[in-house]
Parts: C-alpha cells; sequence; structure tokens
DNA sequence: GCAAACGTTTCG
DNA sequence: CGAAACGTTTGC
C-alpha cells in the first residue's frame, strides 16, 4: 500500500481518496468545500511536478456527497461527556436556538480537537508532504 | 417531524 | 484568530 509521510500536513485520515492515474494521479482531501483543499495547493504542486511527484488537486465540484465529512459523535467517556446538565449560564447555553451547540462545559475533548481548517497557519510547513509509491 | 449538536461559513 | 450564525445531519 501507499505510504503517507509529513509533516503537519492534511493528517491521512484526512484523505478520502487517492488515485494513482498515471495519466492524471491525484490526492484528494478531506473537504467538502473546492475552495479549502489545503493551504498553499499551488505551490505544493509546482513544486510536485518539478520533482516529478504526483500533485494535490482540487477536488472536481462534483455531486458532493461522497465527499461529504463523516459527522463526529461526542466520545462519551470525556469528562465533558459524562456531565449531566447543561451549565445554563454559558453563551452556548443561552443562545441555543441560535448558535445550535451543545453546553461548553459538556462540549467531549475529541470534538475539541480537530479545529479550524485544520491549521491554516502552517503554511510553510506544507512542502514536507510527500507521496511515495 | 423534531430536537440536539457537528461542520462550515461569516463576522468582528 | 475566536465567536457567532446558520446549514445540516442524525437519532428517535
Ligand atoms: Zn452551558
Ligand atoms: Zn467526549
Amino acid at each position: 500500500m501507499h505510504k503517507l509521510r509529513g509533516g503537519p500536513g492534511p493528517p491521512v485520515q484526512d484523505i478520502y481518496e487517492f488515485s494513482l492515474d498515471e495519466e492524471d494521479p491525484k490526492v484528494f482531501l478531506g473537504a467538502r468545500s473546492a475552495r479549502v483543499v489545503s493551504p498553499g495547493v499551488d505551490y505544493i504542486r509546482s513544486e510536485h511536478e518539478q520533482a516529478g511527484m504526483f500533485s494535490m488537486v482540487q477536488m472536481e465540484s462534483q455531486d458532493s456527497m461522497a465527499a461529504q465529512r463523516k459527522k463526529r459523535k461526542r466520545c462519551g467517556v470525556c469528562g465533558p461527556c459524562l456531565k449531566k446538565e447543561n451549565c445554563g449560564t454559558c453563551s452556548n447555553c443561552l443562545n441555543r436556538k441560535i448558535r445550535h451547540q451543545i453546553c461548553k462545559l459538556r462540549k467531549c475533548d475529541e470534538l475539541k480537537r480537530r479545529k479550524s481548517p485544520w491549521e491554516l497557519q502552517k503554511t510553510t510547513h506544507m512542502r514536507e508532504i510527500r507521496v511515495y509509491l
């Protein structure tokens, strides 16, 4: 099987499709919105082309139901998950009707993980991504 | 159908 | 970037 190594780029589990087509090799990443694929994609692509490697490519705007990110569920065993009732005072509790978020004190620790479009900050390190045959 | 709450987009 | 708004899924 093909292996991925790399620095702070997209975690392996964020790759939902991997194509080794000789003509048009691709690595699709776990983002539904085509805009978001990965920071520095253009830079990486050019670098990869020069090195004769694969290039990262944007998701073709297709009926993206296959590409839909799976919705995670609370782990059920962390501290917050075990909490019984809503605090009733946090902003999520107070504006539940418009925020649609769980009470801050009950937010699962695992779900807190995996932040914004995966660390858009570390763009400079994205060059570390490599695909081995 | 509805309520709960995750994921994405927008706002400050 | 964090917080808010909101769209959307998921279980019942
Ligand atoms: Zn609360
Ligand atoms: Zn949890």
